[in-house]
DNA sequence: TTGCTTATTCGCATGATTTGCAGATTAGGT
DNA sequence: ACCTAATCTGCAAATCATGCGAATAAGCAA
């Protein structure tokens, strides 16, 4: 996702108006690693703006997302979470604690379909489950975000 | 997922019951590889035994993902799918029809973490988008499934 | 076969997530 | 300051899934 500055650019050269509520959106999701969920987003932007609509929240996640400036993924049939990482990258979900990392791969070519052979990728997802580095460590687990996000 | 006859030898063992209704889900389920929906599988058992219900069809289907017969999948949001290939396989979408085939893949031992290097992957799972032979193929196109099963 | 016990089925209510709708509000230009 | 279209908001509703209690039926014993 481009950053603030340049969704307020384009959203004023599509027409579109910019809110107070859309501000706040492109700011709590600029940079952001954790792949929210439409109602953590929600609660987020609630404490700075409160009164803020959890409708309004979808109705700007989703316009993000249909302008391409927003992924989406599932897992597990779990809520939507949104990734403003548009780069090439894949997730690694912690079993422990839910939380969900961007990870990069390396020789993913080298994977191919073997059977059956009359299928046509146009994409490759990878999702690894595991353990997160935190979770792994033994120590300092006393501020450990418990598995709140549904994994 | 194994046979029906199997399933109720195992049903049989552990004190529970045997009922048509589990009878036929059994049937239905097995072998079958077309990643249906709880809802799909109450449609088709519904024809053969008009009043069965949705929650039945629902329990059965927990219950057998509870004892390790059936797997679950879900693609990007949609409703949970099941899937009684137990062996390790992965999954291609088709996106013109939204097709969901096993596939099995070569040299994923190749693909590894680059970044960030401290998750520890228990499981890795790929799923491939794209368009499916049948879908690829101009003719034949007349009975060909529309895009229905939500993908 | 009959009856008993307990698992199962069923229907309905409820919960979670997401979208549709319509009226109130506001951004941004005139 | 005013206008108008875009936006926000609250609520209803759709979808998917589970909890619950009453009715039913499977499996066993006599």
């Amino acid at each position: 996702m481009r950053s603030p500055e340049q969704l307020v650019e384009r959203f004023r050269s599509e027409g579109l108006k910019i809110t107070p509520q859309r501000q706040l959106l492109f700011s709590l999701l600029h940079e952001n690693a954790e792949h929210p969920t439409a109602e953590a987003l929600y609660t987020t932007a609630s404490a700075q703006m409160p009164g803020i609509s959890l409708r309004t929240v979808y109705q700007t996640l989703t316009d993000l997302t249909e302008m391409g400036e927003l992924g989406q993924v599932t897992f597990d049939g779990g809520a939507v979470r949104f990734d403003p990482n548009l780069t090439d990258h894949h997730h690694a979900v912690c079993d422990e604690c839910g939380a969900i990392a961007d990870v990069s791969i390396d020789h993913l070519d080298a994977v191919s379909i073997s059977e059956p052979n009359d299928f046509s990728p146009s994409s490759t997802s990878v999702v690894f489950h595991g353990t997160c580095a935190r979770c792994a460590t033994p120590t300092n687990n006393l501020d450990k975000p418990t598995n709140n996000q549904t994994i």
